[in-house]
DNA sequence: CCTAAGTTGCACACACATGTGCAACTTGAA
DNA sequence: TTCAAGTTGCACATGTGTGTGCAACTTAGG
């Protein structure tokens, strides 16, 4: 009532740093996963006092960006479907390196962190969630193994994937390469044959390796 | 020449509390990977201030610890062989899971941390170097996966490893599953198919899961 | 019993990063 | 041009753990 509410928009650029600061703490904790704010700030071209107009804390930023990630992942598993599970398993593989290749790093880290049972776990439960009902639906068709419970093989999926991961770390891979890997480690992990998993794979090249490298 | 050396032996009871500290530096890491010297000591009975008289830093002790976990592993695993590649595979993982069953989080949080390049590739070099040679010759037999290098199966076969125990941390696991599950995951990245796995598994059921759980 | 080995308690320096308060400044939008 | 949104720089508090120096003490071994 009092003073009347100082009406003028947020300032433009306002937006424009708060996305500069995300690109680099993107980039930044890609190349050390403890990369200080101080760090993060300067390559957004801020200072580290700033971040704080933005986001309330360190957490809060990496939240933000783990959230950003992990939705990204999740609409581009959700754009496709195949009835096949093992294919289906295949593509998911696929997309997810895909999303994942540019960021592996900040990946790892993420996931492995406590920000796993948080923003992960609600925002890529679905994904989850998916690979359980292909392992489920695998199984009975006679694809998958039955050896197991349907939740412990889709972590031994998962835990594949981020073998892969780890490996692309270690050494260069290519897109390709890595692609390639994911599937087959997957595969595996779900209990085909090493031939059956190569089987998969050159039946479906164009969509599991396209050539297209991007 | 001035002065005699102060010939005294050291105490007897420093060996003591050497070996005590390592003890619970095992205990408390396993469940606080970032506990810190005050706790290690505390459990140790000394103080914080007496951990250095044994070792010059954190580092050191941590070190020295995985050196002696590592020693372990790596004298268990060459206490036995067996000719056929595939089953020596699954034997070398029931053997390390044995091992490991119970300094698992320890044991993740040390592979995962930077002692990995230093102690553990030179202690447990050997038994990587193991693993590469039984993939080499499964593959050789035909048992095995021939569509990706030798060494890269071999990271997937470790990388499994360390799935499952990521899987035994986040729930109840008996050391028994857990057993069969590191063959299981092991076998299905060497390219065995989830049935032939198991069989491998039932044909050696004395030597891979034996009921003694110990 | 003597004495050196070992322990203790305390203080301190150091490093490092986060989060805040505040005054002065720059910039964008109306 | 004006003025609030946004940024900057600096200081400061806070927390947390490591590594050291030192005097006083306790204990084991000869």
């Amino acid at each position: 009532m009092s003073s009347q509410t100082g009406t003028r928009g947020p300032r433009s650029d306002a937006a424009k740093n708060r996305a500069a600061l995300l690109d680099a703490a993107r980039t930044e904790l890609n190349q050390d996963p403890d990369a200080s704010l101080e760090a993060i700030a300067a390559a957004a071209g801020l200072t580290r006092r700033s971040v704080y107009g933005h986001f309330p804390s360190r957490e809060a930023l990496i939240g933000e960006l783990a959230a950003i990630g992990a939705a990204r992942v999740a609409a581009a598993v959700d754009a496709i479907h195949d009835t096949d599970p093992v294919l289906d398993l295949a593509l998911v593989g696929r997309l997810v390196w895909d999303d994942v290749a540019d960021v592996r790093a900040m990946t790892r880290t993420v996931v492995r962190g406590p920000l796993h049972e948080q923003v992960l776990s609600s925002e890529l439960g679905p994904l989850h969630a998916r690979i359980v009902a292909d392992v489920e639906l695998a199984a009975a068709t006679g694809a998958g193994r039955t050896d197991l419970h349907a939740e412990t093989v889709a972590r031994l999926i998962e835990g594949a994937a981020f073998t892969v991961l780890d490996e692309s770390l270690r050494r260069p891979m290519s897109r390709h390469e890595g692609r390639r890997l994911v599937v087959l480690a997957g595969l595996g992990a779900l209990g085909l044959s090493w031939r059956d998993a190569n089987a998969v794979l050159v039946a479906n090249a164009d969509r599991l390796t396209p050539e297209d490298d991007r």
